[in-house]
DNA sequence: AATGAATGAGCTTTCATTCAT
DNA sequence: TATGAATGAAAGCTCATTCAT
């Protein structure tokens, strides 16, 4: 009886799973330290500062550990990348669920969810600016962040759309409101990162209620809205 | 009688000026190059991956050059903002000046500006990008960034109080509006880099139109604004 | 039963020590093997000539080793140098150590310590020259070289004072002896350095001696030392 | 008449000499000055780290006007290392001249030079040490170094020699104590270069007295030479 | 699976030298 | 003669990647 049978023994979880199975758990356990770490990096160190070695001293591991589950650099931000989408997305459908199904909550949800402490933070931030700003050279990253846009933009458009059928709204349409809706958030990100001083998430949020009411009087009457 | 001779003959100071004007426009003249060799660079490889050789070949001329005028590095990248913030500044204060002396035809014309080929350019974007995704990690360039934001908010909301002003427009303020509107050129410039297929200048400069019709409707009466 | 099986067995926490001590001593090894790279190198090209490169192709490794182990080349040097105080100081000590316990023997000992062949070679002066030569500009350097000094006039006017007492000489002090004793071998080096064809080290040694006897009669008889 | 004419027809000493010997004696002039420079430059920087725009800021004047005046950065410093030894020797020559023509007020004087603040300045010291360091590695330093070595050693020889016919001492040799005296002011230039604190100039003019007046102690009565 | 020493390509920077003015 | 912008080779240093353990 060796070491490892002693592990097996006590846990009966993993007696079940194959030892592959195991492994593989392992694996995409350090993989996802490794991302984390990565972001952690990124946003102290921007993307063309951090090294591998950042990396894996972040996670409290060895130089070679990198290219060990990534093979590469590249490969590991590519990753990470994915996984910051991924999340996102996770959130965002949970935040669209968890609301009451309605257009106007969904929208007041979604336009909450990018305030949110968790999502609208600098750090976050930082790393999504990080990886955009490498777009326009590495088209895998633009892939990735395009497809998130895609559907950011599609869900807005339809809850706009179905907001002005409701409201019989006149002068407006789902592409439009939902081109500026999509583009608010994005820019106070940036006010965020660039003059987190004159930034104000309450503010913020004031200004796209102020926003939403004008445009859709019926669905987001003044005073409606409280924190 | 030249150029040169009627320099001489009307003020021998100036002859001095003049000649070490020459000397510092052929050293700005290089800088200046240099710079733009930066851009097209930076647009190209990004940040990170453009290096002192690839900027002194795009300008024609030898490796040590880049050192030479700009001491290292980080100082042209520094350079090259400053250039770009300047650059962007000065085409801002022209917008203004050249419209009407109205907030509403003020704030159209930079509206108008920002959506301008030339501004709203992908290639320039990237750069715009790249040098925010280092913000975080870089205060120098977060300074640069925030003193140009802050005299964009200040003009905009400025325009935007007169509005309201005028326009006894109730529900919404300046500051929020202003918010609004600054943020949707950012996000509008992110689409363009991220998703430049569905990106589309007319409809871009439609979904702002949309938004100044609803939200300033005195000022801005439907289809009173025509490409 | 090995080596290795041994140490688990008398003592667990030894195992441990053994290994980092194996680790460190591999890394002191590596080390030191640049230093001695350094040191023919230096004796070679000079201080100012010797690249990286060089020393680490002495050393039969690769371009980065030298980073690897010392962080700059500045810090390479430094660490040579005080590696050549340290084995100096460590000769020193043990031919004082090896002679008889009497000042007169251990005056004669140092000095033969100076002119001896593995001191009183012209590489290794050359490399002493080739510090001596930055001590102006490198505070550090100085520093290093005047400690060793320090120690040497300490050791030296400590004996010709005794010398001096037993004898009961007159119109000379300990200072001035180990003043002029200290600053012959450090002439008798430079002269091996710079006149290699004209330094003899018989001769050498007989002006040395020449100087005792005349100077403390009754400790150096004449014909009391040969060789 | 121009710039040119007015200079000659003013300065008539330059008149008498033809334009080129004017010419000469500007270039000659410009090379001083710049071996000056190159002197001061090395004294603070060392030889490794002078740069020719060191050399050439140092004289005020631009970057290419070393390899004008000089061709290459080695020709400089060898042009440099022969000036400081010509200016040597001569001094040297100057102090036997000047003194009373004999041997023992010759030693004397030779010695008091060695001493002298001019020559014992620890800057100069830097600087006659920064080449001793390159001399192993430079064979054209060393002959320039062994020439001047020689001449000195040879004329003490002589002076020594008389001294010791002149005394009829015994036990010792000509060849023996002017090593002793050749090698006592490099070790004390040493000592100046690397403990300026402790070094004192009384001291070693003391320690030089006290061992002529042991070793000639007819030539060199105590109390004989006084400060 | 994990380590970390070693590699070596690639980068920034320095600087002797050249050359048009 | 003198300048100083420009060159480009050479150097130090960084770091992704490899590999023996």
């Amino acid at each position: 009886m060796n070491e490892y049978s002693f592990i097996l023994w006590h846990d009966s979880e993993m007696a079940t799973t194959a030892k592959s199975a195991k492994r593989t758990a392992t694996r995409e356990k350090r993989r996802r330290q490794l991302i984390d770490a990565a972001v952690k990096c990124i946003a102290r160190k921007g993307l063309g500062n951090t090294t591998i070695g950042d990396v894996a001293a972040e996670a409290g591991l060895s130089q070679g550990i990198v290219n060990l589950h990534f093979e590469s650099k590249d490969n590991l931000f590519h990753e990470t990348l994915r996984q910051l989408a991924d999340e996102y997305k996770m959130r965002f459908e949970s935040a669209m669920n968890k609301s009451r199904p309605l257009a106007a909550d969904r929208l007041q949800a979604l336009m909450e969810l990018d305030l949110s402490p968790s999502i609208c933070d600098r750090k976050k931030i930082a790393v999504w600016f990080a990886f955009w700003g490498e777009v326009k050279s590495r088209p895998t990253y633009r892939k990735i962040c395009e497809k998130l846009d895609e559907h950011y933009d599609e869900v807005t458009k339809g809850l706009c759309d179905e907001l002005i059928a409701e409201g019989n709204y006149k002068g407006i349409s789902g592409a439009g409101v939902s081109t500026v809706l999509t583009s608010i958030t994005n820019g106070l990100w940036q006010t965020c990162l660039i003059s987190p001083k004159s930034f104000d998430r309450q503010q913020a949020m004031s200004a796209i209620n102020e926003y939403l009411q004008s445009i859709f009087p019926k669905h987001f009457p003044v005073n409606s809205i409280e924190d």
